[in-house]
DNA sequence: TATGAATACTCAATTATTGAGTATTCATAA
DNA sequence: TTATGAATACTCAATAATTGAGTATTCATA
């Protein structure tokens, strides 16, 4: 059985989304491709998004049934089934296993996060930190364990660990930002 | 016509193995699985293997002769063409255009370009250094134009600049690593 | 003489992706 | 009134990518 599944993380961004309330697939999409922050860190092509959709039902994350809209006849309204919610409720708040799923993967963790208030998104930026830390000994460890010789894995190390540094300097900072847009919420 | 080919940079890599000289498949995958710095950026499973050296082959960058193995009967050998030549030295000397390319792509690239000498690894990494820089302004004119209220799109800005920064700063560093190697080998 | 490792490659099954389509409704203006 | 185009809402067939699991031979060694 070639080609294992692969469980893609734009798969929970729709299931983030039907999290909040149902809807169908083109308001999905339209929601995807205009506003909301996630469309700086995905896009998506409206054929690949019925084709996530209908994968997700598949498997019982979603269910579907068509109701009547006021403009068409035929609307495929999508809801998420309890274990859709689990399913996505564990992912918000598992931090990342590797670095190279912070460019968007851990952003759109932190994007459903942060939407649900500061504890969440304050474990995940810890927890994240956490692992972040663990990389950047396991990188400094490979890298004294190199010879002068081996001057292109070091290299190679270096990128990794300057990468690394600058992600949890980052997500100091990330946490700080969002500390101080909730106190203004709430003090303003 | 859907699924339009995308040249994936693995590739490239291979292009760049069969230009030092020619090889066959199974030494190609013993090259890439154990030896080499390569095997820190990219991970090829045998199958994957074959399949793109047939494809290289179709479309003209590889070609390909039975020669009889010491040990086996049958090695099928690949040799690199003119126009696999020129299509490998293009993407050498190129900087990769998105930041996001930087992890592996750019890496592989630095790996030939370094084998190559000091000029060309030089003008690559300087090179690249502008282009990161562009991203950097272009980013910075982005993050300055949100609002306090889009503060999750200045999160992902921040992000993406903390990680261009840390890369235009180790691009500096891996010059020198590679001029004090090359003088190294030189003096000594 | 059998066991396993190394050599050298093959293939069918499966998933992923997308260009290009369909069909309906609505607004606008010539 | 009748075209024109935009928006709504989805569908599908074609192609590409990926990989688990094979095949078949030779060699070492116990």
């Amino acid at each position: 059985m070639p080609r294992t599944q692969t469980p893609l993380s734009l798969e929970y961004i729709l299931l983030g989304f039907l999290n909040e309330s149902p809807i169908h697939g083109y308001d999905l999409y339209k929601k995807l491709r205009n506003f909301e922050g996630i469309s700086l860190i995905w896009n998506i092509k409206q054929s690949q998004l019925y084709a996530l959709l209908d994968k997700l039902e598949d498997v019982g994350l979603l269910t579907s049934k068509i109701v009547p809209g006021e403009i068409h006849l035929m609307r495929k309204e999508y809801q998420i089934t309890p274990i859709g919610r689990q399913t996505f409720l564990k992912w918000v708040i598992s931090p990342v296993p590797h670095g190279r799923d912070m460019r968007q993967e851990f952003l759109a963790k932190l994007y459903f996060a942060q939407i649900s208030g500061t504890e969440i998104s304050n474990k995940l930026i810890e927890e994240q930190t956490r692992l972040c830390g663990e990389w950047l000994s396991s990188l400094q460890a490979s890298f004294s364990k190199t010879t002068k010789e081996q001057y292109y894995e070091r290299i190679i190390y270096q990128y990794r660990i300057s990468q690394v540094k600058a992600m949890m300097e980052w997500l100091a900072y990330c946490q700080d930002e969002i500390q101080n847009q909730f106190s203004k919420n709430v003090g303003g």
